[in-house]
DNA sequence: CGCTTGGTTGACCATGTTCAATGTTAGTGG
DNA sequence: CCACTAACATTGAACATGGTCAACCAAGCG
């Protein structure tokens, strides 16, 4: 089974592709390395000839700074690509690490890059990836700037769950083993505090979460308290770059 | 004068480009807009089909949370081209306003993209400019959730020092017209403790900012505040995509 | 000269941090 | 099955950073 089939129905989501595209997507493939948990498998400053595909576990991007305080600035789920951007900046300019257990397949930049060569419409999918990307980061500046600690939790929960869920609404809960510190991490706010926050999230049936999952309560509620707005990572098809 | 010719040479630092690709850059052309200060030229939510090119002034891109308070996410100067991710997600999920009145190059995406079809080489410089600026968000997220105020605002004015001033060192100034609201709105703090911070790094004889300009008296001290490292938004040239 | 914009000040207050201790849970080896 | 351990969650008390409010100042410009 080639495991990228998960990545081009994302793909689709945003860019439609013909037969042959598809195929070529398909085609791509690596090798593929368990990470066990908090181990890096991209270093800041490294030098990049491959792009990492999740298979399964979470993993974050996260960056320290010069005083060893870690932020963590995207999570990524199975199916995603977290440093598709290495096609144009192979010199890595953040880490990723697995929050869980973690298996990740390594394709070639070469190969990727042979395929965008070929398939200018793939090289536009690919592109479109990171500019959601991109926005994502834009909505974690906003968040970590502008919200209270409450608003940021349920924020950063929103999002998860809007990548995570088909259409979420009422009660449900999904995938999210991030423990406290990961989540203060992502936030900007300290452990403890992140914990008090997420008692009152809990007290007020909003939402729970333990290392495994999120169990929202009432979707409404947490989207209010966040002042969620989905649009930022819902990119609309545009046209495809016309072949030449 | 074809205006884009400074936006070449931003290309260049990153990309090389044949004689031919650099003429149909140079052939870009678009509605000059003269913009007032504190107006919102792309407003989020808009479906933009144009890119914007700062021709002069200084630019921000800017959210606002759902009540109303403004996050500042990125700057722009002259050269720069703000919302070139609009090729891909041509609905804005930011604003871009001006700080100063400024004069922006609206260039039609349908010009952009026939380049980018023509020449695959310069649809990568522009993939390239849109993950350098990623890359620039990422680290203002670090910013915001890991420094203090004092280091914040010294890595604000370093990120501008290094994109305005060839090599900076020692005692130089730089154009930099924000208010100190506007800086409090990009480091995610409130004007009253901006001006405080200023004013003991102005006190320490580090930097010295005016509504014009700013003057760093020592870079490497304002450096050590910040805990500055400038890789992240010095791209590598990698291959080029070959044609087909 | 008066208006406007932006910079500065002080006093008080709130949000979130730090430190240090204590619970809780799941996994591991005997 | 139990003791032991490690990782994580929770608690309280003291504290610090930065926010808010409200007033005043300074410069530029018609």
């Amino acid at each position: 089974m080639s495991v990228p089939r998960r990545f081009l129905a994302k793909l689709e989501r945003h860019t439609r592709l013909t037969a042959d595209e598809q195929n070529a997507v398909l085609r791509l493939d690596g090798a593929n390395d368990a990470v066990p948990r908090e181990s890096e498998f991209v270093r800041r400053g490294a030098d990049l000839n491959s792009c990492s595909f999740i298979v399964s576990g979470l993993v974050a991007r996260a960056g320290y700074t010069a005083w060893g305080k870690r932020q963590i600035m995207a999570f990524y789920v199975p199916g995603d690509m977290p440093d598709l951007h290495a096609l144009m900046m192979p010199h890595a300019t953040a880490s990723l690490l697995a929050v869980t257990d973690a298996s990740v397949l390594r394709i070639p930049t070469a190969a990727l890059r042979e395929v965008m060569v070929q398939y200018p419409a793939v090289a536009e999918a690919l592109w479109r990836e990171t500019a959601i990307d991109a926005s994502i980061a834009n909505e974690w500046v906003m968040n970590i700037g502008q919200r209270s600690a409450k608003e940021r939790i349920a924020h950063l929960i929103c999002e998860m769950a809007q990548r995570l869920v088909n259409s979420p609404s009422g009660k449900f809960d999904f995938a999210f083993p991030a423990s406290q510190g990961d989540l203060a991490d992502a936030t900007g706010m300290s452990p403890v505090h992140d914990n008090r926050v997420l008692q009152t999230l809990r007290k007020e049936n909003v939402v729970q979460m333990n290392r495994q999952k999120a169990t929202v309560y009432d979707w409404n509620t947490l989207q209010n308290i966040a002042g969620f707005d989905p649009s930022y990572f819902r990119p609309q098809e545009t046209h495809r770059l016309a072949a030449r």
